[in-house]
DNA sequence: TAAACTGTAACAATAAACATTACAATTAAA
DNA sequence: TTTAATTGTAATGTTTATTGTTACAGTTTA
């Protein structure tokens, strides 16, 4: 989650000030400050999520595939999203304890529950609304 | 996080079942399956945050330092937090680039946000509700 | 004094995250 | 039609974080 999603917005709200224009990995790299790759790697992830499109070859490069208007801060966490936000369950606790059976299931519970509380709260914030701070 | 909060969630768990009576490391860990002093590591932790009494020497241990009716999942996930959940800026960003100089103030202010959501969530929680659970 | 504990530091092992290199495929334009 | 700029992706290396382990001093009870 942690770094992905920071530099998922930071490449978004790029593309998302930069209008139709397109821009290239080697760009966005250059402002986010690391490998026009792994940038390209995150761009990936976010075309299968149809939130950008891309174009090859020379003068190729990276829009929104929609208004910004349009595209929710919950839609980029859920791109980037694998994992339960508090960590799914990966301990194996003991299945003869009474608590030890039973905590998973009511972990991930309660995980999905704090997870729909932030969803609501990004839910409830626009690209554009994000790309508007920036002066 | 991640594992933290699982691991103290269980400790909490079987605390909060065990009422006045003190549990030991080695019986804790072993229903979470794992090692005893791992287990010690986050109970100092709770024992800093004054969620949990220990007592040292034979027939020491354990125990909830309050009635699991005035422990909120919120002082829990606090207890537990060290970053922010969905990470705090790590990355340089470029500070020649109009984004890059202030995403990360932009940034900052939005995990908060989502943070506060969360706590809101689990503030509504008792340690004593999640107990209830188990039969 | 012995036994059963906690407290904590140091270290080792494992896993996850992050960065880099490389190169094939694509496109535009000279 | 060749060259240059660019994406797409795999493979690999590097670093950092997490997790687990061992060890032992300190504490308390009997």
């Amino acid at each position: 989650m942690n770094g992905r999603f920071q530099i998922t917005m930071h490449i978004l709200t790029l593309l998302g000030m930069a209008g139709s224009e397109l821009l290239s990995s080697e760009y966005i790299a250059g402002s986010v400050n690391t490998n026009p790759a792994l940038i390209r790697k995150e761009l990936s992830n976010l075309r299968e999520f149809g939130l950008i499109i891309s174009r090859e070859g020379k003068g190729g490069g990276y829009a929104l595939s929609k208004p910004a208007e349009l595209i929710k801060l919950s839609d980029v966490y859920q791109s980037v999203k694998k994992e339960d936000i508090l960590g799914h369950a990966k301990n194996l606790p003991n299945p003869k304890c009474t608590v030890g059976k039973q905590i998973n299931g009511h972990l991930d519970a309660l995980y999905k529950e704090a997870e729909d509380a932030i969803l609501m709260k990004l839910g409830g914030i626009t690209l554009a609304a994000f790309c508007k701070q920036f002066q």
